[in-house]
DNA sequence: CCGACAACCTGACGGC
DNA sequence: TGCCGTCAGGTTGTCG
């Protein structure tokens, strides 16, 4: 049961709704769910509050005290404490009603779970057919399938021995299906390792998780991969990739190459 | 439809 | 020691 819920700003990637507190304080948590990247909260009221972490945000869960970028509080009935803290503020909080959920306006175009069964290599295919970008940028595209990262992105495509820069369109069958199934390995390690600590993020229970010491690629530029060779980094839409070319092709990319 | 870029923010880190 | 530039897990919008 939801005693109390307190913001403590006003927004954070957008404002806080204006009518969370009186349609959460008093209502009692009914389901707890995730979609792509985003947390479901729904209520026995009838609706559901959809929080997103952005990059810094985490719940401190019974926190001894609140401290700087708590931007906002849950006491449950038994007293218990839920603080949602997020430094850079690129989380957001929402609530609508449970019955309009699928109308979510973040939910419209979103791809399928990369855990669902629906996302196998004929889906990808047919995702990808057609498409004028790489394969990086196409699988962090979360219409294509919802709920990866650029860490993730950047292992999954390591295990996969899959040159990051190499069109999206172009990728053979059998590599696609390398792709799922090393999604499916990166992702299952991943949950198994508690997360991926970089910095800021932590557990609820506040300890680390450490998949970041698994990493193969992602943030490792210039270390020795497993083969010997050096592991790269180049940036594609504001983003940062790491990959080994050794392993996953050292073709450069067309606009690297000189004409 | 696509790429490039900017905006939203704070904090950590490396270089000097 | 401290200042400054750069970079960071993500999403969304504009412009060409």
């Amino acid at each position: 049961m939801i005693r109390s819920i307190e913001t403590r700003r006003a927004n954070l990637r957008r404002a806080f709704p204006d009518d969370l507190r009186q349609r959460l304080t008093g209502a009692r948590v009914t389901d707890l769910d995730r979609r792509a990247k985003y947390g479901l909260i729904s209520t026995d009221r009838g609706d559901t509050m959809i929080f997103h972490l952005g990059m810094s945000g985490r719940w401190r869960v019974d926190p001894v005290e609140l401290q700087l970028h708590d931007h906002l509080v849950i006491e449950t009935g038994e007293g218990r404490r839920l603080a949602l803290n997020d430094a850079r503020r690129f989380g957001s909080v929402d609530l609508v009603p449970t019955d309009t959920l699928a109308a979510f306006p973040a939910f419209q175009l979103l791809g399928p779970e990369p855990l669902d069964r629906s996302f196998d290599a004929a889906y990808l295919r047919a995702a990808l057919t057609g498409k004028r970008t790489s394969i990086k940028l196409a699988l962090l595209d979360q219409r294509v399938v919802a709920g990866l990262g650029n860490i993730y992105v950047c292992e999954a495509l390591y295990d996969a021995r899959i040159d990051p820069h190499h069109m999206a369109g172009d990728i053979g069958y059998d590599a696609l299906v390398r792709l799922v199934d090393a999604v499916h390995l990166v992702l299952e390690a991943a949950i198994a390792a508690g997360g991926s600590t970089l910095r800021d993020y932590a557990r609820p229970d506040g300890e680390l998780g450490y998949f970041s010491k698994l990493f193969a690629v992602y943030g490792r530029e210039g270390e020795p991969c497993a083969c010997g060779g050096l592991v790269a980094r180049y940036a594609e839409g504001g983003r940062s990739t790491f990959w080994c070319p050794a392993c996953q092709g050292a073709k450069l990319p067309k606009r690297l190459r000189k004409s």
